[in-house]
RNA sequence: GCCGAAGUGGCGGAAUUGGUAGACGCAGCGGAUUCAAAAUCCGCCGCUAGUGAUAGUGUGUGGGUUCGAGUCCCACCUUCGGCACCA
């Protein structure tokens, strides 16, 4: 039989495969008691028009391991959908005067097509878009059931206000105090929005961190101080002369006794009281109201305050201290008072320094010297003095003494405050999900919307002004009927986070029409065996699903604690850029891919040019961005390489969880690698076909590319299954290959050995360029498609050595090799150490002191 | 300021539990093939000295523990990321 090489070309077979899969719907998820499950889930896109990197290397990830499960024998769901409500919708809607939601779907179409020319093994039966009323009615229907059971409420909160767009804006998009979109200064004003307790899960969000130890520390740590538990007392004065009192919170009770002012919010009812009888205090409080208040500018902010002139009473020495509005303290957390301690905290020291303020110090260092204050306050734990009848104690037994002196008093309580905020989820935009709430215009009263009028679906045809959303204006939209009375909708949209707290839920049964999902298709695939995304959402997404998920819980939808069992986050995408500066001295940024670079021969950019002549400055490798012009459009790299090449690439280019530099001569390599690895496979074919293996009668060469290839695949599943670390497994591949490419013999067992090694390099390729293995498997003359095999099993006879190298050192420095039998005693391996001729020389005349055998790798000599 | 992660050849990175530092790849250099080029194949490739065998040296800096340290401990430097008046 004749053989004609053909050269490898991914543009021709990989529409092909993918034509395969699809047809055959290979990819398709059933549940099947029968199997043990594997869901793996990356983090859906918003449908921005097209793909970027940062979404390529995501999905890649993903698809390595669901493939890499899949030949695990695990049924495996690996789904994918949009997060499709969001601003970038309704700012091309204003620009290109077209429906948010056309723009919209068109996105999804076309990222559909990039997502499947990549050969990602998605269900997509499964898919879902979040902007449709299918999908939504159901959150929609989810939050009525929690403003039923108090897990919902409205209250008025103070927010970035644009006057000119009439509009609230997010932090985000404040740019030194301005609107990012007209210019005009913001204002800060209060206006009533829809929260979601989950403060009231602060608790067990916190405690059950404990539990993801498949979620990488660094995640676990952020999502700890976002939640920022910390424990404490609530204490209350009496203000001096007024019938009123107020509490102050402190983590610090035993400061209690260096007590000498109060700070308290602008916001306090009390300042608010003062300020009825002080003009002067008034503007202070409105300047606080006022000033911009994203928590990153509070803390390099001039402190400022202004004395009530109202005091408040010491509880246990009687003194009268001064209550002082302070810029810094917030009306939301603790109590929105402080009981200042300026000898003991350094901010409240900084305060005191600056309005002449006592500073009494009650806590000394524990070795019984006086703290410094000259400079700064003594911040740390020790002794109390200058305390009375708490003289001596240490912080704990000061802590207690003094809260139970105050608790035995009744004016006071422990108390555990936290950090976490509750969850608002009113957005003033046209482009989410309407929060279903109505207003009974007689009563005032707010109620959802009843289940069987959901969706509350978004009018059509809208005008998109970028002032004001259409909800807003639209009265027949707005103004309803609810059981006979008239009544008004809510006109704000849901954030966005709640789609995506959920959807993974929803994957599970994406088609239900009579539940937000199955329960029992819910709770055989959750939870997420492995969840795949950016590093961006350690906090923001990745709380708000777990917070979600217990919500789930707790209505009895699902049986478990936590969502995501393992979390991987991949590093960002990053590119070399370019710039050149035009005649006003702006830098203009060129693709990297338009730049012609001179390199030395160490490699290093020396000088760039652009098409037009322009001399560029590298700036060096930065995260690919519109910005800077360095992205690489993934869409025409699979054009131009391939799918294969390009997701091997980016496997092998750097760890998951690293960045990965995008350089164009990396991606030549890796389809040089593939090129190569066809021609190989070519080679083999035409030398025979395969007879059956005789383990029994193999010769030294192939035993030991046997050994080679077993000790590979066990590697290779260690690094993809337990490691994750994919480039390392690449790299074993590429080495077992290297040598493999050097056995050439064609008699009968070592073409056996030949067709094991590539079978099984091809099974462990599969997960990573699944369309060439498709076919390179097809051309090895197996019968059964690739998609249904399983992972190469070792085999321990071939991963037993007879033969291995040990290092033999001579003080700690390695002076000589060895080949023995592994299984030879320790007394003949060292024996056999001290009569290696450089070993020898070595150690000369010199007596041997001690000798220590690593089993398997080393001697080590010791001399005097 | 606080918390976290990381510093290894020209570059991306490897070394999994304290045991051969630099796997694998890129770039570079030399050669083969070719009329020539591309592609492909073979070889070299941390630094210093040496024709070479080899020797010395080397994982941000300085100490320490150990037969043995990229890995552990102490101090410091640098970079990146996160949080930031939280009482």
């Amino acid at each position: 039989m004749s053989f004609t090489k053909v050269p490898y070309n991914p543009q021709e077979i990989e529409p092909e495969v993918q034509k395969y899969w699809e047809e055959h719907q290979t990819f398709h998820a059933k549940e099947d008691a029968s199997k043990e499950k594997y869901y793996c889930l990356v983090m859906f896109p918003y449908p921005s028009g097209r793909l970027h990197m940062g979404h390529v290397r995501n999905y890649t990830i993903g698809d390595v391991i669901a493939r890499y499960q899949r030949l695990q024998g695990k049924n495996v769901l690996a789904p994918i959908g949009w997060d499709a409500f969001g601003m970038p919708a309704e700012n091309a809607a204003i620009k290109n005067n077209r429906q948010p939601s056309d723009w919209t779907y068109e996105n999804i179409s076309y990222m559909k097509g990039q997502l499947k020319s990549l050969g990602f093994a998605y269900d997509w039966a499964r898919e879902v878009a979040t902007c449709r009323p299918e999908y939504f009615k159901w959150e929609q229907k989810f939050f009525g059931e929690l403003f039923k059971r108090g897990l919902v409420y409205k209250k008025v909160s103070t927010v970035n206000w644009c006057p000119v767009d009439h509009t609230v804006l997010a932090n985000e998009q404040v740019e030194d105090g301005c609107c990012w979109r007209c210019g005009s200064k913001v204002e800060l004003r209060e206006i009533p929005q829809w929260y979601l307790k989950i403060t009231a899960y602060a608790e067990e969000l916190l405690k059950d961190i404990d539990k993801l130890d498949g979620w990488p520390e660094r995640v676990r740590t952020m999502q700890r101080n976002w939640i920022g538990r910390s424990e404490g007392l609530n204490i209350t004065f009496h203000v001096d002369g007024l019938d009123d009192t107020f509490t102050v919170y402190t983590t610090r009770p035993d400061t209690f006794m260096g007590i000498t002012y109060i700070s308290i919010s602008a916001n306090h009812p009390l300042a608010k009281k003062a300020c009825e009888s002080n003009p002067e205090l008034e503007a202070f409080c409105k300047e606080c109201r006022t000033q911009k208040f994203a928590e990153a500018d509070i803390a390099t902010m001039e402190k400022k305050g202004m004395a009530t002139g109202l005091y408040a009473i010491h509880p246990l020495n009687g003194r009268k201290v001064p209550i002082y509005v302070a810029n810094f303290v917030i009306m939301d957390y603790g109590t929105g008072a402080v009981m200042s301690v300026p000898a003991h905290d350094q901010r409240d020291y900084e305060f005191a320094k600056k309005y002449g303020i006592e500073i009494y110090p009650v806590i000394k260092p524990a070795d019984g010297s006086e703290p410094d204050l000259s400079q700064q306050a003594f911040v740390e734990h020790g002794i109390a003095f200058n305390s009375g009848e708490f003289d001596g104690l240490n912080f704990k037994e000061a802590f207690d003494a003094i809260a139970r002196k105050l608790e035995s008093l009744g004016i006071a309580e422990r108390k555990v405050n936290y950090r976490l905020r509750d969850w608002c989820i009113s957005r003033q935009r046209y482009w989410g999900a309407p929060i279903p709430m109505l207003n009974i215009d007689e009563t005032g009263e707010l109620v959802p919307e009843d289940p069987e009028n959901l969706p509350v679906k978004l009018p059509e045809d809208v005008k998109i002004d970028g002032v004001i959303s259409p909800l807003k204006t639209d009265a027949s939209w707005y103004k309803t009927t609810y059981h006979g009375k008239s009544a008004t909708r809510e006109t704000d949209t849901f954030d966005t986070f709640m789609e995506s707290s959920w959807y993974y839920a929803r994957y599970c049964s994406a088609r239900d029409d009579k539940e937000m999902f199955n329960k029992e298709a819910a709770n055989y695939w959750l939870p997420v065996d492995q969840y795949i995304g950016g590093i961006e959402h350690a906090v923001l997404h990745l709380l708000y699903a777990r917070f979600f998920f217990k919500l789930l819980r707790d209505t009895g939808m699902v049986t478990h604690d936590e969502p995501f069992k393992r979390l991987l986050c991949q590093g960002m995408v990053l590119a070399d850029a370019f710039y050149y500066l035009n005649d006003r001295g702006t830098k203009i940024w060129v693709n990297p891919l338009d730049a012609i670079c001179t390199r030395d021969e160490k490699g290093n950019i020396v000088k760039a040019v652009d098409k037009e002549g322009h001399e560029l400055h590298h700036e060096g490798m930065i995260k690919m961005s519109k910005s800077k012009a360095n992205g690489i459009d993934p869409e025409a790299m699979v054009e131009l390489y391939g799918a294969d090449t390009v997701r091997l690439f980016m496997m092998f280019a750097s760890p998951a969880e690293l960045t990965l530099e995008w350089r164009q001569s990396g991606v030549e390599g890796s389809q040089r690698f593939l090129r190569k690895l066809w021609s190989q496979v070519e080679d083999l074919v035409a030398a025979g076909k395969a007879v059956p293996l005789d383990k029994t009668s193999l010769n030294k060469e192939q035993s030991q590319l046997r050994h080679l290839l077993h000790t590979t695949i066990e590697k290779v599943t260690d690094d993809i299954g337990r490691r994750q670390t994919f480039n390392t497994a690449i790299a074993a591949i590429m080495e077992l290959l290297n040598s493999a490419a050097k056995f050439t013999a064609s008699d009968p067992q070592s073409l056996a050995v030949r067709y094991e090694v590539y079978n099984d390099v091809i099974l462990m390729l599969y997960p990573i360029t699944p369309h060439i293995c498709f076919k390179l498997w097809q051309m090895l003359g197996n019968e059964k498609c690739i998609d249904d095999c399983s992972w190469p099993k070792t085999d321990p006879d071939a991963l037993k050595a007879s033969e291995i190298q040990i290092v033999v050192q001579v003080n700690g420095k390695v002076r000589g090799r060895i080949n023995i039998d592994p299984e030879l005693a320790e007394e003949e391996i060292i024996s056999r150490a001290l009569s290696d001729g450089s070993v020898r020389n070595h150690i000369g005349d010199k007596s041997v002191k001690k000798t220590i055998y690593v089993k398997g790798r080393l001697v080590n000599i010791v001399i005097a």
